[in-house]
DNA sequence: GATCCCCCTTACGAAAAGGTAAGTACCGCA
DNA sequence: TGCGGTACTTACCTTTTCGTAAGGGGGATC
């Protein structure tokens, strides 16, 4: 389960807030979100190694259900789908800021390296 | 599994600041102990019900392994264990808070109760 | 003597999350 | 004709997480 609710009742913010992003790869997302503004499916499947089609499309929704991230789909053949951060999502990166920071400081504290050559802190 | 490595390797800071605050539990530990400054097992256990003594000692165990927890055990009988959060613990905390804060906003937005009488808002 | 309290541990099972692989439908390129 | 690219969907299986229920060992209480 990990935090199987997905729209409360929560015991607080926190509880609402995790709700929206634990999920393996959302933390990911917003974060290439963040840096690069719009991305194509294709182009975020790309950015994070690993990542499996399914887990992407499927995060990707909840993430549009929860008002994070914005899905412009054009009419084109081959399709073109652009996916970006709401407001919502901003401000939710802006939240998250300090806590990446913090795990940053883990992981300078616990010697535990870092997985890809780009790392972000949040 | 929502994110099993524990430990790293990690893309980023909320990746490994996320490894250790996910937990059904764990953000609502993090708050008793910052509230109450100390806690002993029972008492923590009253203070958030539904969570069953096996996901508490083992949440608790976790979060000592983290570093995020003290337990202090008394040579007693019956036996005495209390609870309190680490200096990390406390900086967890605090780079928490503006995620309680989103997730509260986001609460009051989607019209989400809460489940307890007691609302902290991290 | 029976029950309750303390702080767990263990075994078992259900549910959720995630991974793998294949299929869809259409197009451009060689 | 065959392959690669676009953005998915579906079925199936494994892993992880969580819950339930029971036991344990000693002491205090009824």
């Amino acid at each position: 389960m990990a935090r199987a609710p997905r729209y409360g009742p929560y015991t607080c913010g926190i509880d609402a807030a995790l709700d929206v992003v634990s999920g393996k790869w959302k933390g990911f997302i917003l974060w290439e979100l963040e840096v690069h503004g719009v991305r194509r499916f294709a182009e975020l499947r790309r950015g994070m190694p690993g990542v499996s089609e399914k887990m992407l499309t499927q995060h990707l929704r909840e993430m549009e259900e929860d008002g994070l991230v914005h899905r412009e789909v054009y009419a084109e053949v081959p399709p073109r789908v652009e996916y970006s951060l709401t407001e919502h999502g901003r401000t939710l990166n802006q939240a998250l800021g300090p806590l990446g920071a913090w795990g940053g400081e883990r992981m300078r504290r616990e010697g535990l390296e870092a997985a890809t050559a780009e790392i972000p802190q949040g």
